[in-house]
DNA sequence: AAGGACACCAACCGCTTTCCA
DNA sequence: ATGGAAAGCGGTTGGTGTCCT
């Protein structure tokens, strides 16, 4: 414990200086990445091992692509976080050139309030609904010049009735599919498309049971399922059993 | 011009997972 | 099988720049 203490004392904090960069650089591209704890008494940086990691990691690593994100990079953030939840690494992992860090406050700062605006009312989040729109507004005062070229993904989608239960199936999968519909009209398109896997799904395979998974929340997400620890590596997904019900997803791996 | 409010993003924190002796 | 170190990961914080009043 002292010694930790001892540690964190020691370590430089802040943001790091061209010239610590520059160390980091050369230390990494002749040692060779790892280890990242000697790698601050090694080079001389005062800095701890995490902090190194972290720097190269996000900032110094060759082939690390700087700047705004494209339309196509924004698309497919939303696309995959639809897909995947906050699941940075992955998503960034099809992202050349971008990180995991990049990704997460890219959603965070851009993306998050436009799909907080479009989320549909529900008795406690009233007041949540109406301070993103009061932000959005405060934010286009000042940005006028980047219109919010996605929110219309976030923004279609009905209100939920409270009925939901009596709908029949056609009718839910009509629902499911207008809720998850992309700007471009396409359904899962890009998600399949994210893993270069060109398959020709339909609703009954995999849309309606992952839905159904999390009924009440259009923006779904993956919650503890098994499969999803095999998604960069993914290849086929396939959902078994068409009891509304009692449905599942099993994975298949190469 | 000055100060407050806000957005952005780099960096940090703490927990989890993986690796290895 | 186990424990410690290293790495990975997502959430959060805090500094900085910009805009508004």
């Amino acid at each position: 414990m002292e010694k930790i203490k001892e540690t964190k004392a020691q370590s430089k904090r802040g943001l790091w200086k061209p010239e610590e960069d520059l160390i980091l650089k050369n230390y990494v591209e002749t040692h060779g990445e790892g280890n990242w704890g000697t790698v601050s008494k090694r080079s001389g940086l005062m800095r701890g091992g995490k902090s190194c990691r972290l720097r190269w990691k996000n900032y110094l690593r060759p082939n690390i692509k700087r700047g705004g994100m494209s339309q196509e990079e924004e698309d497919l953030i939303i696309r995959m976080h639809k897909l995947l939840g906050n699941r940075w690494s992955l998503i960034a992992g099809r992202l050349p050139g971008r990180t995991d860090n990049e990704v997460k406050n890219y959603w965070n700062t851009h993306l998050n309030k436009k799909n907080l605006l479009g989320k549909r009312k529900t008795i406690d989040s009233n007041k949540q609904h109406i301070d993103n729109e009061d932000n959005i507004e405060k934010q286009d005062r000042r940005k006028p010049s980047q219109p919010h070229k996605s929110q219309s993904i976030f923004s279609t989608s009905p209100e939920r009735t409270t009925d939901e239960g009596l709908m029949d199936l056609d009718e839910k999968k009509q629902q499911v599919k207008e809720e998850s519909s992309f700007t471009d009209g396409t359904w899962m398109e890009g998600a399949v498309q994210c893993f270069n896997y060109d398959y020709d799904y339909d609703i009954d395979m995999i849309g309606t049971p992952l839905m159904m998974m999390n009924p009440d929340y259009s923006n779904f997400v993956f919650d503890e399922g098994p499969f999803t620890s095999y998604m960069d590596s993914f290849v086929l997904f396939e959902a078994f059993g068409t009891d509304s019900d009692h449905v599942g997803i099993q994975s298949f791996l190469p």
